[in-house]
DNA sequence: TTGTATGCGTTATCAA
DNA sequence: TTGATAACGCATACAA
């Protein structure tokens, strides 16, 4: 059972040509008898005929492979983010590399330097939330290797970027939760340094200036993304008098922290308060009320990311201006902002 | 600032001595003069020599290259297994390529084909639930590649094994109800053909049969490992005249369902009743009562899996003989089993 | 249209 | 100890 592959030697042989000619009719040289072609096709099908990749690689001075930088592989966003690559790159014949940064610059310039090192042909990247300078970002495009950025992308470095649409995301949340008839909307935001959470936050005003809706000062909070950021924010401003009537958070662990300081405070959730979170985790569905969401279709974003490289490498004439590209994000309307439907699954609320 | 890459020869000119030397000297081969080896050294890392895998795995024949096929890159449980296989391949310099079966037997057949034709060095293989049959296994061990299966394993195929302890695990956890005082313990459990699901089930039965616990036939369910299957299964259990006091799930998601029938029901957790889940989903910390779970080191798993490829590399003499590597679960007591130290928290149990 | 010869960067074989 | 050279499988410049 010894595994001997067939080369285009072996292909040659077989057909009485030489293995140059076979070499081109594989891969449709112009120049060709069509005949020939065919003939070649076929044998190689029949024998089972599979380019070796280190041989193609070295003749042609490029390795097939893109690398990809996220903060964390494990996190729900990335690893699907990362299934979209993947999906792109098998599709292409192409190897993934996948570095994690570990939310450390310091890994993070590490794992560039070893990528540009291995010499992938592009890096897709998504830095950490304490990457304050792009020097190694730079570093990627002198070497003539293409960068690509996705959702947490720094403006100072002239690549290609594929960001979600985080304001028009936003601002159809508030949308919806204006349309159910909520009034008095908070926002309980991400890091503002981080441009996605500030464009969220953006999105957030838009809607509520354009139905004419007040926002006091006390309605837009700031903190990580944890589910003690929500109960705590949630806690001070419903125990106010003008507490709000509906939350707009920038992750669902905020949102499922508020959920749970309304339920301590015998708040009805949707009817005397909506929630709304973002990010669309799996335990959304599963809570009660489920909680609506935002999905940020995070696979369809890694898709696209490496489908640019691909799209450079097929137009490879018209050297390609970086621009950014934008996925939309797609509201999932859940229990927890049914003002106007009291379902019978959300009048047992406050359980679990 | 064009890029060309130092090759062996750029180091020997540098020396002047022959590339072959050089080679030599960089691969520590025995028969070399020290001091020209560690001049070599010297210069490849000041000139930043980095080897070119491709035309090193061309002259080897190999690929330095993983295949990997899970059911699917986004659950939590195989991404946290891909990112241990990842960090065991980076560190040896080895390229990963990952597929999805989507839990198709016809797709899984499919990755393990396009594997071998690309003539990776190792398979790493979770099977699907529909896997009934191990053609395609033993077609990888013919083709002379290493093959290791972790989690869900075929026995009928004599590779390498890495799976959890899921006896042991069950054991504990029941152990661990019962240790809180809970007597009538319940099991509700996944698709019984599949061996780490009656595995556990044999965990349960052996920690009640050793503490002298009886187990009534309606306490063993069977289902798939969602939320309704936890729901209903305890809904019609609780409702009976000799009801459990604790359950023990073979998924968060099935405890999920528990913990929600125990609220409609007005059934305190933990204090009336215990609930113990496994897999240590990240919601189980969220919930309130938070969740008691099994860790089941996923992460260690597949890092384990990769590391047995390595190890059989670097003793190629040995041929080595398949064995099943084991590793241990460990348990999350959460709040959802403490009946003893009935918390503050617990108390506010019926909120979310 | 087709074939011959060369080189991509390594390692391994043989010779010195 | 060292060096020259072939070979891995492929694509391509050059010849025919």
């Amino acid at each position: 059972m010894s595994r001997k592959r067939i080369t285009i030697y072996d292909l040659a042989k077989a057909l009485n040509i030489s293995a140059s000619y076979v070499s081109r009719a594989l891969n449709n040289d112009p120049f060709i008898n069509e005949k020939v072609k065919e003939q070649v096709k076929a044998k190689a099908e029949e024998l089972n005929y599979q380019q070796n990749a280190n041989a193609f690689n070295l003749r042609k001075g490029i390795t097939r492979t893109i690398g990809v930088v996220v903060p964390k592989i494990n996190e729900i966003f990335f690893a699907n983010a990362i299934a979209g690559i993947e999906e792109a790159c098998s599709k292409n014949n192409y190897n993934l590399i996948i570095c994690q940064s570990a939310e450390s610059l310091k890994k993070e310039i590490k794992a560039v330097e070893t990528l540009i090192q291995q010499n992938v042909d592009c890096i897709i990247i998504s830095v950490t939330m304490e990457t304050d300078s792009s020097e190694h970002l730079r570093r990627v495009i002198e070497n003539k290797m293409h960068l690509i950025q996705f959702d947490r992308v720094r403006n100072d470095v002239d690549s290609f970027k594929v960001e979600n649409d985080n304001l028009q995301a936003a601002y159809i949340a508030v949308q919806h939760l204006i349309q159910q008839g909520y009034k008095k909307i908070a926002h309980i935001g991400g890091p503002g340094f981080l441009k996605v959470f500030n464009d969220r936050k953006q999105g957030y005003m838009k809607a509520m200036q354009e139905a004419g809706l007040k926002i006091p000062s006390t309605y837009m909070t700031e903190g990580d993304l944890t589910k003690t950021t929500g109960h705590s924010a949630a806690t001070a401003l419903l125990s106010k008098s003008n507490h709000p009537d509906a939350f707009f958070c920038s992750s669902d662990n905020i949102a499922f922290g508020v959920l749970q300081a309304a339920a301590a405070m015998k708040i009805k959730v949707p009817q005397e308060l909506g929630v709304m979170g973002f990010q669309n985790e799996p335990f959304d569905e599963l809570l009660i009320p489920s909680l609506s969401s935002i999905e940020q279709n995070s696979k369809e974003l890694g898709k696209h990311a490496a489908d640019i490289y691909f799209n450079i490498l097929a137009s490879a004439k018209t050297p390609s201006v970086p621009s950014t590209e934008v996925i939309q994000c797609a509201l999932e309307e859940r229990d927890s902002t049914r003002k106007n439907v009291v379902s019978a699954t959300a009048e047992s609320a406050v359980s679990m």
